[in-house]
RNA sequence: CGCGGGGUAGAGCAGUCUGGAAGCUCGUCGGGCUCAUAACCCGGAGGUCGUAGGUUCAAAUCCUUCCCCCGCAACCA
């Protein structure tokens, strides 16, 4: 196998704040297909992956759990790690950005930065609450005040970092239209010009005052580096790169050839790294290739399957290969993939148990059967049988031309999908094989040649049997990268040994007279669909009670006619009394233009009539309010909402699914009583 | 007119860049077969390619109108 020289993948580094869904996970095992790929080809492949463990939100979320920050991400960082090699993800590297060696170069990097003039001090301008110590830009403001406290802000100023974008954005966009290859898919390219680079872009402000989980700046030690510079910079820090001389290694294996990323990260990937990355003066990745997501379920007729899919739940049901296959399969190109439990139970059944594990297990059987396992190679090949069991000499062997062609052409066509990083394409080119197989073996209907007394038709069979266990090889051997147990699996029940993906040339490479294993296993045995809805619910209420109590309310909604929320904070009957509650009548209602969600309702309470603006359109529509006797808050301070001044607030019930529900009076009261 | 994605057979999707016989998987119906995991193979039915115009010898594909859905943004007082 010719070595091709160095190959370096990266995933984006998993954000350690909580238990990765299959969506995160699809990312590493995508990433693993194409490594794996790509060293069969005789690359010399680094694949490397890890967690991004720094920022404000782990800060928050360990002290909530009571923890401090490392030990929150020690636990979560684990749990990630635990996913991905339960998933068999072959990565070099597994990587965290607490690790000290990463700090220590982040800070050179930084102070490199500085000191040519790319990062300067300046300071921060935004709207500040006090109590709160945390900055918020004009539009994150509700109703003018802090969005978490709802106290007033004031204009205020903080020093900060800020790196000088604009210097390097007409390099970036020279590059980015020399290289048409840089950003994949292609869609993505005209998304970043016309919104990012072409307007012009702005300085970016590289550092935080606001917490402290993060790499301090060392010669300024109450910033700590902005974490999207502190996480990007992992995939050249760990590769060996240091301000002070980097190892021969790096030098080897960057520039990186593929970034996979997830769409939503594209702009950092393609605009802040290569832009970071012209300041240290380093190469640029090769790739970005934003993928699309994986969702989970649609709501439709998964609700009472459960919504979160996570990786290892799924394993326990399928079988890692299993789940490995379904989110590379899943998954087009440039499109969100939806993976439901059903859609595994289907996938499961059609492609692996049917046209996969059926057709292992009736070639190993029949070999068994007629020639106590051994498989030779007879060169008969022009002997047909025709449907009603007669055996005619005299056919040509078209169909055996036939299958050999497709045996032949499918590594070809497999690695040029992986080039164009059609991974699910790929995988379904070797599906194909083996859909042909099945094929095979009806054209050539095995059972009725055994029937024949005489040589000539023994060594057709035996030579059919032999195809056969010669292109199930082939294709077992194309599997590895996407399913790499299976494959192994299916190369040793036939005694098979693997040829190389350079290697698949010539048709035959199966030794004459080699046996198969006389004890076939099911690899993937049928599942029927109750029985795995039976699993799911199980595992559902595992991990209700895992959460303790409340925590998330996902579960079946129908037949559960109480919920529990999140408590809030204790207040006195006092706090309570500064609300106004009064009964309205809706007297008019319609719904606010540009707006998807606010229905506008004149609302008569008492001897005024007022304008509330609610957000239930998908609830109501506006002919339904009108007449209906509602709840309000009438001392709220008015807002503005989508233009439209509201005066209230119309009490609603929300349910576990997000539906609203109005709340009135049981029985008639006149508009404007109190309610208390 | 906030940005973007999308509307192709019952479901899920490809095809659209580079116009040239409407395809794939699942389901469904019928047939075949019996080596095998109720599997496998063949065939049928089922589509105004969201709408309305335009360009063209030819439009799912290019241009324009409008309608709907989904993300993000904004706002759910």
């Amino acid at each position: 196998m010719a070595n091709k020289g160095p190959y370096y993948i990266t995933t984006a580094i998993a954000y350690s704040s909580g238990k990765p869904h299959i969506g995160n996970t699809y990312e590493a095992v995508l990433a693993d297909a194409i490594a794996r790929y790509k060293r069969v080809e005789g690359y010399d492949v680094v694949f490397q992956t890890g967690t991004d463990e720094h920022g404000q939100k782990n800060e928050i979320k360990a002290s909530e759990a009571g923890m401090t920050p490392q030990a929150f991400v020690d636990k979560n960082s684990a749990e990630i790690k635990r996913i991905w090699d339960l998933m068999n993800t072959s990565y070099d590297r597994f990587v965290r950005t607490s690790d000290p060696e990463h700090k220590k170069k982040v800070q050179k990097i930084f102070r490199k930065l500085y000191d040519q003039g790319d990062i300067y001090k300046g300071s921060y301008e935004g709207w500040y609450c006090t109590p709160c110590e945390s900055f918020w830009t004009q539009s994150q403001l509700v109703d003018g005040k802090c969005p978490d406290c709802g106290r007033p802000v004031t204009m205020a100023s903080e020093e900060a970092y800020f790196f000088r974008m604009s210097k390097y954005a007409d390099r970036l966009i020279e590059h980015i239209n020399t290289h048409p290859e840089f950003i994949q898919p292609v869609a993505r390219k005209n998304e970043m010009m016309n919104n990012f680079l072409l307007p012009g872009l702005q300085d970016l402000c590289v550092s935080r005052t606001s917490f402290t989980w993060g790499i301090p700046v060392d010669f300024d030690p109450k910033h700590v580096v902005y974490v999207w510079l502190d996480a990007l910079s992992n995939y050249i820090t760990f590769a060996g790169y240091d301000v002070d001389g980097s190892t021969d290694e790096y030098s080897r294996y960057w520039p990186a050839d593929l970034h996979l990323i997830g769409k939503d990260i594209i702009r950092f990937h393609t605009i802040y790294w290569p832009i970071f990355l012209m300041a240290l003066g380093e190469p640029l990745p090769r790739q970005v290739f934003g993928h699309p997501w994986l969702l989970m379920g649609d709501g439709k007729m998964s609700k009472s399957k459960g919504n979160v899919l996570y990786a290892d739940e799924l394993a326990d049901v399928f079988g890692v290969d299993a789940v490995r296959y379904f989110v590379l399969h899943e998954m087009p190109f440039e499109n969100d993939g939806v993976l439901t439990w059903d859609l595994c139970v289907e996938r499961f059944n059609s492609d692996l148990a049917n046209t996969l594990g059926n057709l292992v297990n009736r070639t190993i059987s029949m070999t068994n059967k007629y020639f106590d396992g051994v498989v030779c190679a007879t060169g008969v090949t022009d002997l047909q049988v025709a449907p009603s069991g007669v055996v005619s000499e005299g056919q040509t062997g078209s169909i055996d031309e036939d299958l050999k062609k497709i045996v032949l052409e499918t590594p070809a066509k497999v690695t040029e999908k992986m080039d164009r990083l059609r991974v699910a394409d790929a995988i379904s080119e070797v599906f194909a094989l083996f859909k042909r197989c099945n094929k095979y073996i009806d054209e050539t209907a095995p059972w009725v040649l055994a029937k024949g007394e005489d040589q000539l038709t023994k060594d057709r069979l035996s030579q059919v049997l032999y195809n056969l266990v010669e292109a199930i090889a082939v294709g077992a051997e194309l599997l590895e990268s996407f399913m790499p147990d299976t494959a192994q699996k299916i190369l040793q029940q036939l005694n098979a040994k693997k040829r190389g993906l350079d290697n698949m040339d010539t048709f035959g490479q199966y030794p004459s007279n080699e046996k198969v294993t006389d004890q076939p296993q099911i690899l993937f045995q049928r599942l029927k669909a109750e029985d795995v809805e039976a699993a799911v619910a199980k595992l559902q209420q595992a991990r209700a009670e895992a959460a303790g109590a409340p925590q998330e309310e996902e579960k079946a909604a129908g037949d559960e006619d109480s919920m529990d929320v999140e408590k809030k904070e204790e207040v006195s009957i006092d706090d309570f009394a500064k609300l106004q509650i009064q009964v309205g009548e809706i007297v008019h209602c319609e719904a606010v233009k540009k707006s998807k969600k606010l229905l506008c309702s004149q609302v008569k309470i008492g001897s005024q009539t007022r304008q509330i603006v609610s957000g239930i359109k998908q609830w109501y529509t506006p002919e339904e309010m009108v007449g209906k006797k509602v709840l309000v808050i009438t001392n709220l301070k008015p807002a503005k909402l989508a233009g439209q001044l509201s005066e209230g607030m119309i009490l609603c019930a929300e349910d576990n699914q997000g539906r609203l529900s109005l709340v009135s009076p049981e029985s008639a009261v006149s508009c404007g009583a109190e309610v208390r």
